[in-house]
DNA sequence: GATTTGACTACTA
DNA sequence: GTAGTAGCCAAAT
């Protein structure tokens, strides 16, 4: 790999690679990254996604819950942008998560 | 170069 | 069952 990418770079990457429907946690990532138990990692990471064209609306903590919305423009779009590709999101939480749960780990590592 | 922070996770009381 | 603390690593100040 280029040592030039940047940590966030990475996690870009692999947050760009969540299908639509689906979604994963910031430990599966960070996992995926060699940084497993950094999950703040990927959050810190995730703090600049704005500038870049990252889903973070697909990122959620490890209990389906929508800890990142308020870094979205409005309060409820990160649980519109879920809904809008069939997942059901009640009070900010996903609902049968481990369902919608895309683990890049068991994904991509065939 | 040391300190703080950060969209987390898991354990312990 | 709820609350608080510690541990993780990397970037920003």
């Amino acid at each position: 790999m280029d040592t030039k990418t940047g940590f966030f770079e990475r996690v870009y990457e692999v947050v760009r690679l969540i299908p639509e429907g689906r979604v994963t946690s910031y430990g599966a990532i960070a996992k995926y990254l060699g940084t497993a138990g950094s999950a703040r990692m990927v959050g810190w990471a995730m703090n600049s996604s704005h500038t870049k064209d990252v889903p973070a609306h697909r990122v959620v903590n490890r209990k389906g819950i929508l800890t990142g919305k308020h870094h979205f423009d409005g309060t409820n779009l990160m649980q519109q942008l879920l809904e809008n590709e069939g997942i059901v999101v009640i009070d900010n939480q996903i609902q049968e998560f481990d369902r919608f749960f895309w683990d890049p780990n068991h994904e991509l590592s065939t």
